[in-house]
DNA sequence: CGGTCGTTTGATTACGATCAAACGAAGTGG
DNA sequence: CCACTTCGTTTGATCGTAATCAAACGACCG
């Protein structure tokens, strides 16, 4: 279980990443109003069509978020790592578009749209740091169109796998390309526009070519190079290196 | 060619279709300082990794953002319409993650990133006016993922038919359903994730079936209803509801 | 120990890609 | 003004990737 003093940490480390805060900026946000709860994995966090009061930041866990077609094939959109907010967009925007399930376990921060909206307005370096967070989250989802629309089966499973690597570890929460895919392959299928029977024999294949090795959930990716390489890979669509390209 | 004074005026009215805008904001939005460019049809605003110091504004003509991948196949992002912003994002992000061209005879309006952004972080309607443009802007391309991730061929061609209808209704540009529809089919299907043969052969049937009907680039949608329900449309995605709702 | 959920494998099908070619419209230059 | 090119559309034939259908297997759990 969290400490309360430490739920928000996280999250607010995520925003420096993105553009510098100061001490007061990093203060009003660690003082944002919240509730705090614990889902089961697939809880609804937010349905499609709702009128959200309030935006959601997954302290532990993963999150995913994801439509589904009138008939019935449901297309994953994002996933979401431990100190994401897992539906910014509400902040502004009054219905929701798509649905947000958790993958796993999870402590859930709510934080009330008003005073979410009220913070970003009032304080230049946290509006800003938000806008750019969700500006990022527009640049992945520009990427997985790409994904789903031009990329064959086994692209489009390497591409993820890589994209996923990259996002834990600048989080600190995988290192060495080596970690654990809180996902069934039928949410893998869900989230590149495959099937699960087919996404199933990429892996296998992938595994095979000693690109990647699996156990259970846990992913390692043996040759990066390779790997990124059928996965048609380039980070740049992640905006790691937001702060250091503003230095340059 | 656009008359100076009227320039930015279409762009500050699709702001306003968004959030309430007060006199002086208008005024700010339209003292913004540009060079207007004549771009003809294919001519690119952005390229993919470029460092970008200015946002471009579509006065008149359309254009799109896309990828290449790996292989040399073309992935469209997304289409935009007259004073539209075609790359809004580029306001904080500094290197840009994708190009854009134009479709047609262009006029584009090239706004110094710093302006943009230093207006944005100091009022606040027009902050939050371009930051929710933004958001409106990643729900699309959500529903894009959906598209290209989830549906077949006929529902992918009808999908993006509605929803050029609307857009284009929304702005003013069409009306009773019919339009011009500025893309050639290879454009068409590198939007959908198909081919070229492919679109031309849905087209054709979606025409037989008195769906759609088509002459050169018009077209016009002959039976709503039953296009938008092979195409699993639903108009939430686009938010053009959005201050109607905040009222409710 | 049965039951559920997710993974794995095999056999067959089908949707859309690919390859190929003709056609029409618009633009260019002799 | 007419040949000629270019670009986009259209149609036909064949191919191949991934979907579908089906079933067994393994792990975890109550």
């Amino acid at each position: 279980m969290a400490v309360p003093q430490q739920i928000l940490e996280p999250m607010v480390r995520g925003l420096e990443r993105i553009t510098p805060l100061a001490l007061s900026d990093r203060e009003a946000l660690l003082a944002l109003p919240l509730s705090l709860r614990s889902m089961r994995p697939g809880a609804y966090l937010v349905r499609d069509g709702d009128r959200p009061d309030h935006c959601a930041l997954l302290v532990t866990g993963f999150a995913f978020r994801h439509k589904i077609t009138g008939q019935g094939a449901r297309q994953i959109i994002s996933i979401h790592l431990p100190s994401e907010f897992v539906d910014l967009q509400n902040i502004f925007l009054n219905v929701s578009d798509h649905s947000v399930q958790t993958l796993t376990e999870s402590e859930v921060a709510f934080i009330p749209r008003s005073a979410l909206s009220d913070l970003a307005m009032s304080n230049h370096a946290v509006g800003r740091a938000l806008w750019m967070q969700t500006l990022i989250d527009a640049s992945i989802f520009r990427e997985w169109v790409v994904n789903v629309g031009r990329r064959d089966s086994r692209a489009r499973v390497a591409h993820i796998l890589c994209e996923f690597s990259l996002r834990l570890e600048a989080k600190g929460l995988a290192s060495g390309h080596r970690y654990e895919l809180p996902m069934t392959q039928e949410q893998l299928a869900d989230a590149v526009g495959l099937t699960s029977v087919h996404v199933n024999r990429v892996l296998r294949q992938l595994a095979e070519e000693g690109l990647i090795s699996r156990d259970k959930r846990s992913v390692v990716i043996e040759d990066w190079d390779r790997l990124s390489n059928v996965g048609d890979f380039t980070e740049r669509y992640l905006h790691h290196d937001v702060p250091k390209q503003e230095a340059a």
